[in-house]
RNA sequence: GCGGCGUUGGUGAAGUGGUUAACACGCUGGUUUGUGGCACCAGUAUGCAUGAGUUCGAUCCUCAUACGCCGCCCCA
């Protein structure tokens, strides 16, 4: 037998269903926020993931899928969607458009080489965002906010924002200054993970989970701190923004980004009760500079897609997800398969949902398999009526059954049924915050 | 990349170095030859992740491999 790769998953039945719908909501919440839908190849060059996050890190050493094609190239799978993005804003010389800025939005399946566990796949499923071309804050205020309200779309109310400033490259050297200064004299002290994070990445420190609850941490430097004039405003009119947006967040000082492209804002989103990891986004104003465009501020957010259906399957939070059927077409012999064939064409065509028999069953396994399918009505057919023009239709929950003439049964469809297949429905939402009144504190 | 634990039908699982691998759900058929969900009866793993080894004999012990889960590193 073959298995799937490792780390890998079969998405089918109500996941499947699940997982359609949080694309629904994530695309009708970005195209009210007018982001363009983006598709970028699923391989690049290496070297946009090389140059583009950076050639020392362990994550381009040892968890990417790097493979030559027969033509020699040097391909690696994509492990995240920003990347790609702004290449092809470079490539297709993007920012030359007037107006800027570029506001876009993917979602797609990212490799990892990773060892699994739950929650940590090999291939997994991002949605995200970038927006390139502003640096005003009030652009991460919206992507924040955007991010956050396709959560609460979903349903999904224990969503809290961790929100934290990285400053400018300057507030940001003087800040890993200033950590290295104040854990020298700790450093015997310190885990052997840490000993090693001082020299390579003195930010991570701070977020040790071995070395965190030890007294001296309480006192170590805040990068909120350090940061110059221009960073602190930014910041803070970030804030600001947020708390006209209603974005519920907390300034986290922990937050860090490992990778040097990141500037001033960054942020995870988590759930409140659980603290599980929903995603993480920031501004990031050296990449394009990085791949070869003219310097542009650029600030995005990345969402992981099997957390959130597991935490919607977890919660049953999926009332919006059909589990039933209009009807189910019962027959036993050739002349009645002839009509179910033929009404089922007809129902379907007219906007019914319907399944019937597909393997001569007996009736009595056909009412199981109806069942199953959780059908609403079930349409019985009967060679006897079928000769008279009839059909013989029995609402599932009442049991009530009636004869009708073939000839009317899609309008009892219409009668009967009601059009519950809602779409995503923003507006229920709007009118429900609408404190439009507020904004003038 | 490092460490720990696990893997038994379609599913949840019990179990033992020695004949027929429990129990439950599901499924199939029947009681009931065209109106079901209930009930009762019957059937449903020659096999216990894969490969090798130890043994008279292995699902059980040993080793390796694969996959899963948990932790570390890392987290784009």
């Amino acid at each position: 037998m073959i298995i799937k790769p490792k780390g890998t998953v079969d998405i089918t039945g109500k996941e499947a269903k699940v997982w359609k719908y949080v694309e629904e909501v994530i695309d009708s919440v970005m195209e009210k926020y007018n982001y363009n839908y983006i598709r970028t190849p699923i391989f690049e060059s290496s070297e946009l993931f090389h140059r583009g996050i950076g050639d020392s890190t362990d994550i381009v050493t040892k968890e990417t899928y790097d493979f030559k094609d027969r033509g020699d190239r040097n391909l690696t799978l994509r492990p995240e969607g920003t990347a790609g993005v702004v290449r092809s804003f470079v490539e297709n010389k993007m920012y030359g458009n007037a107006n800027l800025p570029i506001k876009v939005y993917y979602n797609g399946t990212m490799y990892r080489y990773e060892r699994p566990q739950k929650g940590r796949l090999r291939e997994l499923s991002q949605y995200g965002v970038e927006c390139l071309g502003s640096s005003d804050p009030m652009m991460d205020a919206e992507v924040i906010s955007l991010s956050f309200n396709i959560n609460k779309m979903l349903g999904l109310d224990d969503v809290v924002v961790h929100i934290n400033s990285l400053g400018d490259s300057d507030s940001r050297n003087s800040y890993r200054e200033a950590l290295k200064t104040y854990f020298k004299p700790y450093l015997d002290d310190l885990c052997d993970d840490c000993k090693e994070r001082f020299n390579k990445n003195p930010l991570r420190i701070i977020d040790c989970k071995i070395d965190s609850n030890k007294s001296y941490f309480k006192d170590a430097p805040k990068i909120l701190d350090f940061l110059n004039v221009e960073s602190k405003e930014h910041f803070d009119k970030v804030c600001e923004y947020l708390d006209l947006l209603e974005v519920k967040y907390v300034v986290d000082p922990y937050i860090v980004r490992g990778l040097d492209y990141y500037n001033h804002t960054v942020f995870e989103l988590k759930t409140e009760s659980t603290n599980l990891a929903l995603g993480g986004g920031g501004r990031y104003d050296k990449l394009v500079g990085n791949l070869d465009g003219p310097e542009t501020p650029c600030v995005g957010y990345a969402g992981g897609i099997d957390r959130l259906v597991e935490l919607l399957m977890n919660e049953k939070k999926f009332s919006n997800v059909r589990d039933d059927i209009d009807a189910f077409l019962m027959y036993v012999n050739e002349d009645e398969k002839k009509y179910a064939i033929y009404l089922a064409n007809l129902l379907r065509m007219s906007g019914f949902v319907v399944e019937t028999e597909y393997n001569n069953k007996s009736l009595k396994s056909q009412f199981k398999r109806a069942d199953y399918f959780n059908s609403k009505y079930l349409i019985i057919l009967n060679s006897n009526d079928l000769n008279d023009g009839l059909v013989t239709v029995k609402n599932n929950k009442t049991k009530e059954e009636e004869k009708i003439m073939i000839e009317y049964l899609i309008y009892y469809f219409d009668e009967h049924i009601s059009d519950d297949n809602q779409d995503v429905d923003l507006e229920s939402y709007c009118h429900s915050h609408d404190k439009r009144g507020d904004c003038n504190e």
